[in-house]
RNA sequence: GGUCGGUUAACCGAGUGGCUAGGUAGCGGUCUGCAAAACCGUUUACGGCGGUUCGAAUCCGCCACCGACCU
């Protein structure tokens, strides 16, 4: 018998949560959360993670199992994915994957490119050239060391440039070398799922969310981690607006303003990065029966 | 009824005769390691009708609407 990814994605409050409760009851398997802000166990609220039933009900991974002050990547996920389907797998032929960050779900689904670990002095050289010299300098040293991605990069981009220049340096070859592009070959089938709504009941929901988070003492939750606001995994949307609110830049009615605002152009990036992918087979949230039917008649196919 | 001020794109808002202000929202897009990140592109509007002018958002007249004050 075959084993089976079935991956649901779709933006940012358009309810994956509920319908991946759903399907895991149905087909009986356990959910593997790709969601590169619920792996912190301190951001509960703002990330919205599944409620206290439905995790006791299905089991779950990747949901709160690093700290914010953790490094995690696209690339480890891939790995601990791939090394955690084979239990599933040992147990039902059928595993859920789901959640909204694009690159994760690409990372597990079609691999990506075996690139060397950074050295953090490495990074922390480029990023302190980026601000002392500016984006200049790191293109005329991205010139140097690898004209071939100078060609192609977004030379507006500093954080392109960067990633580049470290594994240059790391490396000691062009960044762009490592850049294969070729799809991993994966032993489970897998079916793609993507929810969708028109924009504006979209919108509508992920306003209500978030004065829902609110409600819920989203605030106190992004104080407790003000400490930690300089951390990558605080550069998210839901806290970095209620630091600025902490630091007096904008009133709390403007923080919670932009949470939405930013929530609505996350949502229209997802849906944009998910746009090219063929393999993606589009479902009403409101139809979960037809989602059903299509992942049975895709099991027996 | 009168006097004065105003009417600019979804919103805010500058512009006094020719040279697409700007901002925000929205929309579209890029994407191989902290990606809920970072970055890029984009909407040619001047309340209505006439007039002056080679040319009007800009000047003139009338009308409509809004606001303030007067009666």
């Amino acid at each position: 018998m075959k084993n089976i990814l079935i991956v649901l994605l779709g933006p940012t409050g358009v309810g994956k949560t509920d319908i991946s409760i759903d399907l895991a009851t149905r087909f009986n398997c356990e959910i593997i959360s790709a969601d590169s802000r619920q792996f912190f166990r301190e951001m509960r609220i703002g990330t919205a993670v599944p409620t206290d039933l439905q995790l006791n009900t299905i089991n779950h991974h990747f949901i709160q199992f690093r700290q914010v002050k953790d490094y995690y990547s696209s690339s480890l996920f891939e790995r601990d994915v791939l090394e955690l389907l084979p239990k599933l797998f040992s147990k039902n032929n059928i595993a859920l994957m789901t959640g909204g960050s694009g690159m994760y779900i690409d990372a597990v689904c079609y691999g990506i490119d075996d690139i060397p670990d950074v050295d953090p002095l490495v990074r922390e050289k480029y990023i302190s050239k980026y601000k002392e010299e500016g984006i200049e300098s790191l293109r005329a040293a991205l010139k140097l060391l690898d004209p071939e991605y100078y060609s192609k990069v977004d030379l507006k981009n500093y954080k392109r440039i960067i990633r580049a220049l470290e594994i240059c340096e790391t490396a000691g070859r062009p960044y762009s070398s490592f850049l294969i592009k070729q799809k991993r070959e994966r032993d489970f089938t897998k079916i793609i799922i993507g929810l969708e709504r028109n924009r504006e009941d979209l919108y509508n929901r992920i306003n209500l969310r978030v004065d829902e988070m609110v409600k819920s003492g989203l605030e106190q939750e992004a104080l407790q981690l003000y400490d930690f606001r300089n951390l990558n995994a605080l550069n998210s949307v839901g806290y970095r607006e209620y630091f600025d609110f902490f630091d007096g830049l904008i009133s709390r009615e403007k923080a919670i303003e932009l949470i939405k605002r930013n929530s609505r152009r996350y949502a229209k990036r997802q849906i944009t990065w998910w746009n090219k992918n063929q393999e993606i087979k589009w479902f009403s949230p409101e139809k979960v029966e037809e989602i059903i039917e299509y992942i049975s008649e895709s099991i027996k196919g």
